[in-house]
DNA sequence: ATACGATATATCGTAGTTTGATATAGTTCA
DNA sequence: TGAACTATATCAAACTACGATATATCGTAT
């Protein structure tokens, strides 16, 4: 119908820079206020379907080898997650837009 | 995890008067350029369980009752329901912000 | 040294949500 | 009268999320 949550949040994470699971995690806690947790079912559920679908890759390379972790996997979004990642955040600023418009006695903070 | 994108839109349309299903879908894909569809299975289903949850009541009152069709249950959105939708949209502000923020190489048009 | 908490990935069963099809029937308009 | 649209409803299958459990490494303080 439009990203899961969950598939925004990785994204969204991943489009500053390679993530690995573990700091998605974090990342996507942290910018929510805790409001979005991405437990690991849902986190390794989602990541598995974004490299199905072509939206994000693990790739090889370890972004600081000097300070690394050998279990840690690194995921990195391709294009086709970017510009999906594109279109859900234009839609979700075109709901705030129509929230802010129609007066609902609500506005951003 | 937050809001399923369906119960989102659900309540955004309620927000700003009672609707009925029909009225509530259409709505909704209108405001999204047809992004979010709701299929009688996702709408109907969401309509029960946000009614369930006390997000939302079914309401006897006919809006219009000059021109009405007998078939529509009309909805309306709780005090529940709107601090709920608030919660969300201040959610969806920030990763807006976010997304705005960090040089993703995305900007609202 | 070792114990502890945090880091890190993974899987499982269940629950919740979405999709797409199907069904039924009233309304509108040419 | 027929066709398109309006309107609600249910179902099975697919997808997504939740919470628990498992396993093991890392960092650090005692």
């Amino acid at each position: 119908m439009a990203l899961p949550t969950s598939h925004l949040h990785i994204l969204l994470t991943l489009a500053t820079e390679d993530r690995h699971g573990y700091s998605i995690m974090r990342e996507t806690e942290e910018l929510t206020d805790g409001q979005v947790k991405l437990g690991p079912g849902a986190l390794y559920a989602a990541l598995g379907k974004l490299t199905d679908d072509g939206l994000v890759v693990e790739t090889e390379e370890r972004p600081a080898p000097e300070l690394d972790d050998a279990r840690r996997r690194y995921y990195r979004i391709t294009d086709a997650g970017r510009s999906a990642l594109g279109v859900e955040l234009q839609r979700l600023q075109k709901v705030i837009a129509y929230a802010r418009n129609s007066d609902l006695g609500w506005s951003p903070t």
